[in-house]
DNA sequence: GTACCTGCAAAGCTTTTGCAACTGG
DNA sequence: CCAGTTGCAAAAGCTTTGCAGGTAC
């Protein structure tokens, strides 16, 4: 994790990264970032990069969407159903409740795309992690 | 990708992991999969732990849990607003609605989590890939 | 018998990090 | 000046894959 605490400074590379950012939205991920700033700033490394994301983040200029990545968890259960995720110890409960349909439904009425399907997930402190804070 | 098109067999550790991951209500990792599988099967291999989860998820006897991974878009609008994400080509475009509330206040209803936020992300074919299916 | 599966090891891909040099305020 | 930042390269972490031998059916 990233220290809250610092100064940031407004750096070449920290303003072409926000700019290019701002410009598009294809919510590119960080190679594509990359490869766009790379146009404006040719020395530019991947790194710097990634660490400017972050901080950008912690700054909220940006966000990072982090659905649908490429570390998974597995449930034995294939029923579609919600879940809680727990920000302190990361464990991950099932929703005590049913799937909305009429989000679905919503957003069916609201856009061109075919919906197939939808995620959702709660992110909070499990009882347990909250029994445990200071 | 994957080849639905094949002949699944029963193979021990095909069932041992099954069997594991239907035992626990903790949405294990891979990693962690692989772990309790190697008391029963000590010889096993990651990489079968991996494809058979695989297969495992195609013939929806588990499912994968995708969401918070380590692969990330950003996004330029700090906002938070939810996404449609093309199942074809991939790409992210923004809801066009805005942030249900009420969600959460239903989950605090339910649950001893302390709920800080949520994430929704609709699964679909963006009408440009629409117009290309055969 | 043979298509599917396995263990092993190597490779792949994204992200993080150590380090010495550099720079914004 | 000096804390914060950068480029580079190496490392780390998770997942996929090539291959030769094994196995379910």
């Amino acid at each position: 994790m990233h220290n809250n605490k610092q100064n940031h400074r407004t750096t070449q590379q920290r303003k072409v990264i926000l700019e290019e950012l701002k410009k598009v939205k294809s919510h590119p991920a960080a190679d594509e970032i990359y490869r766009m700033v790379r146009k404006r700033l040719p020395r530019i490394s991947l790194g710097t990069v990634y660490r400017n994301l972050e901080v950008l983040s912690e700054l909220k200029e940006i966000q990072q969407i982090e659905l649908a990545g490429s570390l998974k968890r597995f449930d034995g259960n294939p029923e579609n159903h919600y879940h809680l995720r727990c920000i302190i110890c990361g464990r991950i409960d099932d929703a005590p409740f049913e799937l909305e349909n009429n989000l679905e439904k919503q957003m069916r009425t609201f856009t061109d795309y075919t919906i197939i399907s939808h995620k959702l997930e709660f992110i909070g402190i499990c009882p347990e992690c909250s029994s445990k804070l200071p």
